[in-house]
DNA sequence: GTATTATATTGCTAAAAAAGCATATATCAG
DNA sequence: CTGATATATGCTTTTTTAGCAATATAATAC
């Protein structure tokens, strides 16, 4: 239940359901993250760690960068389920879709590294 | 995305959630689940109300008595797709189960009107 | 080694959500 | 009608959460 509830935390804000919806296209690092949602970094990466703690995604390191992606939810029934709907869901909302235009033009050479 | 957020807010508490696994059983009115949760009255007034506006229960009035019970979710396909998943998930919990194994035992006739 | 850069963590503030309590509404019993 | 009961609504206090700034950590570049 605990967990469960967590699971369904993670998932009630926005900008939480963003990253997700992400990720569904690319691996992306914290900074391309941050300029895609306009947040600060440590927001993004407070985000990213109540998603790692609902097992929604994971995370490698590439040098200095972080790579974050979607788990394949192995671990848990809710997250596989939920991440397997949520790839056609929210497909067709504004935020969402411009979200995902920018998506090829932000890039961690262009941004980060600068 | 608004209404999807909202649904997932409702389901991230674990009152709602119980409240959730007891309808399954039976249709149930206010003072029963007061009962069974050990919740204040308004309280889960409130939460009937946030689980009625992310399309998760409806009620219908009889007599001074409101009966809830969970919608079909025809509505949206988020709520439709988690009521169903919901079915078997947390089955096993003890929390719901030893919940479930009371319900029997909560009836309104004891309860409200004695 | 030092400087730079990407990310994580901490501490704080403002906003949102939740809980508790009093009260209002509605229905029934008489 | 009056009194009792089931539920809803409002308001206040408390708790939780999102956000940012500053700082800490870790890796690269020199």
């Amino acid at each position: 239940m605990k967990f469960f509830v967590k699971v369904m935390k993670a998932l009630s804000d926005s900008n939480r359901v963003k990253i997700i919806k992400m990720l569904q296209h690319k691996q992306m690092c914290v900074c391309e993250m941050r300029e895609a949602l306009q947040l600060a970094q440590p927001t993004v990466s407070k985000h990213l760690k109540m998603l790692e703690d609902a097992g929604i995604v994971a995370s490698s390191k590439d040098g200095k960068w972080v790579n974050y992606f979607l788990t394949d939810g192995a671990r848990n029934p809710y997250v596989a389920s939920i991440l397997g709907n949520l790839r056609h869901w929210l497909e067709d909302e504004p935020e969402v879709s411009e979200l995902v235009q920018k998506l090829p033009f932000i890039r961690r050479e262009d941004i980060c590294g600068k």
